[in-house]
DNA sequence: ATGAAAGCGCTAACAG
DNA sequence: CTGTTAGCGCTTTCAT
């Protein structure tokens, strides 16, 4: 507990030390500290008496250059607060835990063009065993060379690496599922409010959105860009207060919720006059008024997952992939969706949804 | 066995392997990557270029092990997707690579009690020049015996360390500013919903509310606990929604667009009848309906001036703490508060609750 | 079941 | 301006 304050005031103690204070070699307490067998019960009893007593933190430096592993895990990630990103982030945090390993994070800043490559680039000098690319901007092509497997979250960027795992890309189903819920009710076409198109979530939304309509013979408005932000969901409000528009699928929980508020401001009702459903379900989105119907992404399944695949490929280089299984998805029908008015007689107050699939 | 032979399937190459190949020795190298002066600008182009040639890329765990130091900087943060810990995250991120630094996480889990002694080991051992702690969370004294300094967000813990540094702080400051608003727009006394009471943020917030009313004499309503979410925001509401409540200040904004909700769903009108201000201007906070007065945290304010401390505590252990200076503070007025509906200004004065400390 | 020796790739002193 | 010589604290390999 104490330190010596007095004679060695030389730096941290080493294995070394402790190796001299439990009377072994300094190859043993290595075996102890790194669970190796062939130790006797009493030695490694003794090693660890020694280490505690005089504070002993193994050096992961010294561990990293010696065994050429670091057991650490990189992680490539937009520099934004985002809920889509955060969240994730926050999966992935928990799951390179509990994975025994270590996390070191680098963060990009949206349009930074060489981004992401100095990215991977700093985390490879760091020392990584592996890197999570959580990236969810299409920056254009990558050509590394990186000598470490890459999980992937997002469309695969074309990199050279020994293994490349995508993970949990489930938004085109997601907002078909969003979509058809709007058709089912009656509605004869849904609008989409996008995210930016260099955005691969944004994309992948679109997509499914456009899918549904074409399954059904829907007639396709154009596409209203928005940025993500309840600001610019508003502005497309306001766009679209205008027209008959009677249905509309937000790219986002905050888009959705801007919009509600311009729909509101131009006099129309939200479920009576537009339907609309979110993506993302934000925490606050079942208190927002009307309480928003809403698609929610399993984070932490997609992260977990991925870094189960990861891990794998990491510790056992020569095998074969896991199957990533298929990650459920879910529509969370709440009041700000319901049939079109002229399906019903009146159409302005809370009425309840059957919840339909 | 010898690497870097001709057929080059051998491991990464080295700074020996780039001082061959530039027909220098190696320690010139190394200057030329560190930047170090005395070398002529021939000398160094050669050495660029023949790293680039061979694909060379400076080894971190060498170098940590050789000098001693890392150029990394821990952070221990709240394994959670409040709005609150994951702004802060972003920023603490921006600021330690700003600072030339990389970013090392690690998360806790939210009733881990020995989570964050756990945490600030693991990054010891990985090696780290400094620790950030963004601990939300009153886990209880630690006593720590670490050897870099620390940037504290949140009140700072017991922990035994070469140099504690406390950053921006200000909820309790932000908490008088919106009490003293709704207070001067004419309320009698304020209402509070309060965040968990271990977390460090909902106890600055309560003691702003109660320091606000004390200072006009208000009387102090009972607090009402929440804990962060919109779903115990609305319960609070339910509960509140009976009372002849004027003004409520909860603690966050999630918490305040449930007790909305709740409070028209009562059949109140906000600001008509209940005037309500939340705490950190989450993004659609200006979109929800009313759109919310707030205060805003200056998280990248905070991330970078604290970052600034830290890095010169590193740099120069023997130099002085630097002045932190003071973030800037706002309320955001938005449409959630109003005057009172009846300004009927009794004219009977409560009488000051004696104050108890 | 334990130990001795030899580096991992770099920086830290010193030379020159 | 450039090179030489030692390690940093650990894992590896090979003895015992």
């Amino acid at each position: 507990m104490t330190r010596s304050s007095r004679s060695g005031n030389t730096s941290a103690p080493s294995s070394k030390d402790v190796a001299l204070a439990a009377g072994v070699s300094q190859k043993t307490v290595s075996r102890v500290f790194n669970n190796e067998q062939y130790v006797s019960a009493d030695v490694r009893r003794r090693v660890q008496a020694a280490a505690e007593e005089i504070g002993y933190r193994p050096n992961n430096a010294a561990r990293a250059l010696a065994s050429g592993r670091t057991r650490s895990i990189g992680v490539v990630t937009l520099g934004t607060g985002l809920y889509g990103p955060a969240s994730l982030l926050v999966g992935i945090e928990r799951a390179v835990q509990n994975a025994g390993y270590a996390l070191r994070v680098v963060s990009t800043l949206e349009g930074d063009p060489s981004g992401v490559a100095g990215a991977v680039e700093s985390l490879l000098e760091q020392g990584v065993d592996g890197i999570v690319l959580s990236e969810p901007i299409d920056e254009g092509p990558l050509s590394l060379q990186v000598d470490v497997p890459v999980l992937v979250f997002g469309a695969p960027p074309s990199l050279d690496a020994p293994r490349i795992i995508t993970a949990g890309v489930v938004s085109e189903e997601l907002a078909r599922l969003a979509t058809d819920h709007l058709l089912d009710l009656g509605h004869e076409t849904v609008h989409h409010i996008a995210g930016p198109r260099r955005w691969y979530a944004a994309r992948d939304r679109a997509e499914g959105w456009r899918k549904a309509l074409r399954a059904r013979g829907a007639v396709e408005p154009p596409v209203v860009d928005g940025d993500w932000s309840a600001r610019s969901g508003h502005a497309a409000g306001k766009a679209l207060a205008g027209d008959d528009v009677t249905a509309v699928f937000a790219a986002n929980d905050d888009m959705a919720i801007g919009l509600i508020r311009a729909l509101l401001d131009a006099g129309k009702r939200v479920p009576g006059d537009v339907s609309v459903v979110g993506f993302d379900d934000t925490p606050i989105s079942a208190y927002v008024t009307p309480p928003l119907t809403t698609v929610r992404q399993p984070f932490d399944e997609m992260a977990s997952t991925g870094l189960r695949l990861l891990v794998h490929a990491i510790e056992q280089p020569r095998a074969g992939d896991l199957d990533p299984g298929q990650p459920p998805i879910e529509i969370l029908v709440r009041s700000s969706t319901a049939p079109p008015r002229s399906r019903t007689t009146s159409g302005h107050e809370r009425t309840a949804i059957p919840a339909r699939e």
